[in-house]
DNA sequence: TTATATCCTACTAAATTAGTAGTATATTTA
DNA sequence: TAAATATACTACTAATTTAGTAGGATATAA
C-alpha cells in the first residue's frame, strides 16, 4: 500500500501539472483546498518534493510552488520512490530499498523471492512508463466516458 | 510491502508442502527452527492459518500441523489476503479490502486510480496463478542453476 | 512596514505490526 | 492413570511507522 504522503504528493503534482503552462506558482493553501489535503501536512510534503527536485518554489507574497520538469518527464515510479518507499512486496527484491531477509538461508534459491521479483517487474513496467501527463490524459478519457454513460441512461 | 506475518506464513506453508506426502503433522517448534521464525509468533500464525482453512492440526504429543489442501491448490494470492491484507497499492482498487479515498472527489474519473488498477491486475495475475507447488518447483530450478554456475567457476 | 507566503526544526498522536506470557485442553505413552 | 508434550486461546506489551501539528525564521511584494 502507498502511504498517504505518497498519494497526496501525486495529487498535488497533478494539480501543478494542470497549470504547468501558466508558469506561475500555486500556493500550498490552494493545492490543499483543491485536493482535500491537510494544509500543514502538505507543507511538509511540498518541501520534501522541492528537496528531491520535483518542484521549485517562490517565497513571500505571490509565492508558491511550480513543477520544475515537464509533466511528461515526471514518472509515477519516481514520485513513489521519492516519497513513500518501496514498490516491491519484499525488501529483498527492492531496487532502491534493498535489505536481506534476516531469516532467509539463500536468497539465490528462494522460490518466493523469485515470484515476488516477477511481480515487481510487472509493477515497475507500468509505473515507470506512466507520467503525470499520462495520468491527466487518462482522466480526460474517463470523463468523456462518464459523460457518454450519463447521456445514455 | 508484505508483512512479516505474511512472509512467515508462506514459508511455513512451503515447509509443510515439502512433506505433504508423508501425511503426518509437523511440530511448530520444527517449522520455527527450519524457517528461522520466532516460535511463539509462529504459533499465533499457524492458529490463524488453521482458522482460515489452510492447515489442519493434531493436538497432544506427536501433534502438529499439516496442509489440508493439495499444495497445487494453495495460491500465493490467497495466503497474502488471508494473513496480511491488500495486494493493491490503494484501498480504492482493492478487491478484498476496499475503502474509498476520503479526499477523492470522483473515483470514477480518477486517473491515478486508473493506473493503480492496472498495477493491481498485473500483480494479481501472477500471484493468483502461483501455487505452493509452483514455488517449490522454482526453487528446484534455481538450485540446479546455482549448482551449474558453481561448477563453471 | 505590513501582509503573506515558504522554510525548517521539533514535536505529538495515532495506528499498525511484531512478538510474548501464561494457562487451558487434548493426546500419547510408559 | 500420571507424566510428558503438543496445540488452543486470550490478553497483553513493545517497537516501529505513519500522520499530522506547532511555531518561529526568512523572504518578497505592495
Amino acid at each position: 500500500m502507498l502511504q498517504k504522503k505518497t498519494k497526496y504528493a501525486i495529487k498535488a503534482l497533478l494539480t501543478l501539472a494542470k497549470v504547468y503552462k501558466d508558469k506561475k506558482p500555486v500556493k500550498i493553501s490552494e493545492i490543499a483546498e483543491i485536493d482535500h489535503i491537510p494544509r500543514k501536512f502538505l507543507e511538509a510534503i511540498m518541501l520534501d518534493l522541492r528537496h528531491q527536485g520535483f518542484v521549485g518554489s517562490k517565497m513571500g507574497a505571490t509565492g508558491g510552488y511550480y513543477l520544475i520538469k515537464h509533466p511528461e518527464e515526471i514518472m509515477l515510479s519516481d514520485v513513489i520512490r521519492a516519497t513513500g518507499g518501496p514498490i516491491a512486496l519484499l525488501p529483498c527484491v527492492s531496487l532502491n530499498f534493498y535489505e536481506t531477509c534476516a531469516e532467509c538461508v539463500s536468497e539465490e534459491v528462494c522460490g518466493l523471492r523469485n515470484v515476488v521479483l516477477e511481480v515487481r517487474d510487472a509493477s515497475i513496467k507500468i509505473l515507470s512508463k506512466t507520467s503525470l501527463s499520462d495520468i491527466l490524459l487518462r482522466e480526460k478519457k474517463l470523463e468523456k466516458k462518464a459523460k457518454t454513460n450519463n447521456t445514455m441512461r
